[in-house]
RNA sequence: UGGGCGGUCGCCAAGUGGCUAAGGCAUCGGCCUUUGGAGCCGACAUUCGUAGGUUCGAAUCCUACCCGCCCAGCCA
């Protein structure tokens, strides 16, 4: 009796972990939190933080690092906090900020009223600098940058005490104070923390915490000419803001020790600073530098280009929310180097539309198809499912009639065996329509396909034949008399290698763009239905991929940007040819 | 040559001394199909950077070595 009862709570306990997603597997940093919940560090709590800089847009790589510290905060029943790190104006904008909170609002999360900048920790900064100046550990220094530099020494020699390391409180303060309010010139001075010239690691080697920079702030205008650096600054509003966990990316874990350093010496509330791998995708560049360069010297139209990783370029090339927010869990977060192969994304889009995508036909190569035995002046409606995998999502009427236009590659003079599309005295079936059978084709003096004439088989309308007669091949169609021309953008990868960054000597990244990232159809012909097409809309053109509406689209002329092709195995048994 | 971090299948990635080293992507077969799509089924690491050692037992512990990434901004 009592193993019955117990077998029932195993078969429960087995049933409810079946069916949690498959891929919530828990990160390394996930169970370090999970573990101070549980110790009760923190008294439980769990606040993380995005902290963007406003210095550009937000791009795949961001993704990673959105889901993660949202994603962890909604699973501990914690808060993430969106903070601006604007401590340096040059560069930052209210445009990069706007850009920011729109793709973080795109992807699904939301951080309330949690809006902070480190620029409205100015003030308070400026007060804990005058702490460790009274403390006697930060000094001002007038060494030159160049000075600076030689007096740091290098990765195998330690450096040297700037000469200005013994001045006194009394004159750090003065100086300090003066240094605020603008008595002297840009670069001549710097607050720096009294560390240790000798550390292995360069950033304790007496940082600079203050720089002098006459600069507007596009929050604080002119109000400052000194600013804060990022590791004088971030550690104390993570503090402020009661952040628990401060997830950063690797290339901060030599600077973890100054983040423990300040809110040691400030004897402030201490988060923990954790890092994890930035992620790299194949074919594309993740380098912020580097994207405003391919903007800037107009390699694309932008930051939203549909061949950017941005998020704005995604999103225009028709990418989801859910599907990326899917691809950065199933690439999860860990420290080893990474290259995530672009097909991963391209899954992770394929899915969520193969789902949520209407079916519509369109024909992005035209060849004109004429039935011989087809009534002149018949047009007639015929039915088709708007996506089969969905049947919720109903069906519409297309028209037929006489002319149609099939694809360019849907016809074959000489085909192989293989080929199951249209050639002479083959038959295959229109989608929704009719089997067709190639009688003729018409050429002109080179030899090109002009046309080709079919007659069809009254009995199998609807894509069905009475006598079970089966055909190989199912072509998309549109009829030529009611189709709309439009304007198709393929795009490809923007780069040619795997790693763009992997280039000869004189060579830069942008030797490694691919010329033929942008191919532009604009003798597309496109069943009448995406006549309406708001920008936007996602569609799966039948048997090519799928493809959203541009923002130029209009019904005198509607634009379409591939988002991914479908998987084409006759395409790959060509290749492997 | 200093410091930090990393190395598990082509790519990501579980694994935290004990059943046959998860899973996903990609790839390759087959089935099915009114999308050569989707779906379904199957194959895919005798071995965890290398070499030693500890142990009844090692991807997991120890030692040495090799390789990769990051750091010498008054950027973040």
């Amino acid at each position: 009796m009592e193993s019955k009862v117990a077998k029932k709570e195993i078969d429960t306990h087995t049933e409810r972990l079946s069916v949690e997603p498959p891929n919530i597997h828990t990160d390394f940093i996930r169970q370090i939190i999970k573990k101070d919940k549980e110790t009760n560090r923190y008294e439980g709590r769990v606040h993380t933080r995005f902290p963007p800089e406003p210095n550009g847009y937000l791009h795949i790589g961001h993704a990673t690092s959105i889901c993660l510290n949202f994603g962890i905060a909604k699973d501990f029943g914690g808060f993430c906090n969106l903070r601006f790190d604007d401590t340096n104006p040059i560069g930052e904008t209210i445009e990069y900020v706007e850009s920011i909170k729109e793709d973080i609002r795109w992807l699904g999360f939301d951080w309330q009223n949690r809006e902070f900048y480190a620029s409205d920790y100015f003030e308070q900064l400026y007060e804990y600098a005058t702490q460790l100046i009274k403390k006697g550990v930060a000094y001002v220094c007038d060494l030159s940058p160049e000075k600076m530099r030689e007096y740091r020494g290098t990765l195998t020699k330690p450096g040297m005490n700037s000469p200005y390391r013994g001045r006194s409180a009394e004159e750090n303060l003065d100086l300090f104070e003066r240094m605020q309010e603008g008595k002297f010139p840009d670069g001549s001075r710097t607050l720096r923390a009294k560390i240790d010239m000798a550390s292995p690691n360069l950033n304790m080697r007496d940082p600079v915490m203050y720089r002098i920079l006459r600069a507007t702030h596009f929050r604080q205008g002119n109000k400052w000419c000194i600013y804060p650096m990022y590791d004088f600054t971030h550690g104390q509003s993570d503090s402020i803001e009661g952040v628990t966990h401060s997830l950063c990316s690797q290339e901060f874990e030599d600077h973890r020790p100054l983040y423990n350093w300040y809110l040691n010496e400030l004897e402030m509330y201490h988060p923990q600073q954790i890092e994890f791998a930035r992620r790299n995708l194949s074919y594309t560049i993740m380098s912020k530098r580097k994207l405003i360069q391919l903007v800037e010297e107009g390699h694309v139209s932008g930051w939203d280009d549909p061949r950017m990783p941005t998020l704005s370029g995604l999103r225009k090339r028709g990418y989801t929310p859910e599907a990326i927010r899917d691809f950065c869990g199933r690439i999860g977060v860990a420290k080893s180097d990474n290259l995530v192969d672009v097909a991963m994304l391209e899954h992770c889009i394929r899915q969520d539309l193969n789902k949520h995508a209407l079916r519509v036909m369109a024909v992005l190569r035209p060849l004109k198809v004429v039935i011989d035995n087809y009534p002149e002046e018949q047009t007639e409606e015929l039915e088709a499912t708007n996506n089969p995998e969905n049947p919720d999502m109903g069906s519409r009427k297309i028209p037929f009639s006489r002319e149609l236009y099939i694809e360019q590659e849907d016809f074959m003079e000489n085909p192989s065996k293989k080929y199951f599309r249209l050639a002479p005295g083959r038959e295959v079936r229109l989608m929704h329509a009719y089997y067709v059978k190639c009688e003729r084709v018409i050429k002109d003096e080179t030899g090109e396909v002009l046309q080709v004439h079919c007659t069809y088989d009254p009995e199998t309308r609807g894509g069905w034949s009475e006598n079970g007669r089966k055909v190989k091949g199912t072509l998309h169609w549109v009829s030529a008399n009611h189709s709309l021309e439009a304007e198709v953008r393929l795009y490809n990868h923007l780069f040619l290698k795997e790693n763009p960054d992997d280039v000869g000597d004189n060579e830069d990244f942008k030797s490694n763009l691919n010329p033929n990232s942008l191919e532009i159809l604009t003798k597309c012909q496109v069943e009448p239905s995406l006549i309406d097409a708001n920008p936007g809309t996602r569609y799966q053109f039948l048997r090519q991929g799928y493809f959203c509406t541009d923002p130029d689209s209009s019904s005198e002329k509607p634009v379409f940007n591939r988002t991914v092709s479908l998987r084409d195995t006759w395409a790959k048994i060509q290749k492997n040819r």
